[in-house]
DNA sequence: GTCTATATCTCGATAGAC
DNA sequence: GTCTATCGAGATATAGAC
């Protein structure tokens, strides 16, 4: 049985990792916990995975694969810019509050000159122009053609609307405190989240 | 000579510490490196900090003190909505953008949960309501009943306001990559940046 | 493939001379 | 106040039996 197949161990053992790497960051992390989470012992991290760096890397990988796959095919079907755009915000908010712990994990790297993150999307794009900013470019330009929105600039249009997104995923513990936003509360404050920004875009953008 | 005062030792100690662990963060920091950084030995740095946890604390502190030293008289003086909104705006992504060591030490704390960054703010401003949102709250309340803006949810605005006008140094490792922003283009893109963001808000806004 | 036991090393912290 | 030398905890990584 055990002999068979590693697949599950190394899936257990990639869940338990990103979990504590998510947790503790890549340095706070301890190869011991992530052992004693997935319920093997410490020479099975370094059978499967060699050290902790390429564990962590393998982690990041594993995280956005996920990702990927969710977040592929939104948008075509909608006709309007406006259903485009709402729709856009609506499944990318709804996916960050639900996989929060990644925010984590990117901004970690972030802070760290985003190198982790840049190798793991060439890796999955194969490109380097990720795909998120540049589904949203086509959405834009064509809309700025159809005269369905006012003359912006794309580039800073499209920053502004990530970072109306993301902001309070990644202010969320100072946030909460500033704006009292207790936990029973966070899903209805989600939902005023996104229509806060949908409204903004909406005005901001309307020709 | 070094008998004297401690105060030029203790202020190389926090200005090497600040680098460190802006680079490294706090569990990747090591204190030889910031000995080495501070011309000191280690055994100075327990002798002035007591304990990592203890120097970290501090060059928070530090940090943050200087920031509301300059922050601090923003807008009061200027009387349209706009002429605020826009100074704010103005002022807000150059102080950034001056320091982007600064993001990366509160991006790091908000994905360890903002603690430290919470302890600070507390400690700087006696109160729990940290003074950027707070005034961003009265202006905004104020233009309302003013007929000066739309009637729109102040909250939301507000965390819009500020996502947008941090969302390029959060993102910046990726963002210089995907936008292909070149080093000797940073100045005139925060300046387009600025442009971009009051543009959005102003549009976004309007009665 | 999985385990126990252990080697090796890094790092924060301290003792104690000057 | 400042230094050198060193301790000792705790971590990664490996050897080797099963």
């Amino acid at each position: 049985m055990k002999k068979e197949i590693s697949y599950d161990t190394k899936e257990r053992i990639l869940t338990a990792a990103i979990e504590v790497f998510t947790d503790k960051g890549k340095y706070g992390a301890r190869m011991q916990e992530i052992a004693d989470k997935a319920e093997i012992n410490k020479a099975m991290l370094h059978y499967y995975f060699t050290d902790k760096d390429t564990l962590y890397e393998k982690s990041f990988e594993y995280i956005f694969t996920n990702l990927f796959i969710r977040v592929a095919d939104i948008i075509d079907e909608e006709v309007t810019f406006l259903d485009k755009i709402g729709k856009f915000v609506d499944i990318y908010i709804d996916f960050i509050a639900e996989n929060i712990g990644i925010t984590r994990i990117i901004l970690r790297d972030m802070a760290d000159g985003g190198q982790v993150f840049q190798k793991v999307m060439k890796k999955l794009t194969q490109q380097e122009n990720f795909f998120i900013p540049l589904k949203l470019k086509y959405i834009i330009d064509k809309a700025k053609k159809n005269g369905e929105i006012r003359d912006v600039d794309t580039v800073q249009t499209i920053i502004s609307i990530i970072g109306m997104s993301i902001v309070y995923f990644i202010g969320k513990p100072v946030m909460d405190v500033v704006w009292n936003i207790k936990p029973e509360e966070y899903k209805s404050f989600i939902k005023a989240r996104k229509e806060g920004v949908i409204d903004f875009i909406v005005h901001g953008l309307k020709a």
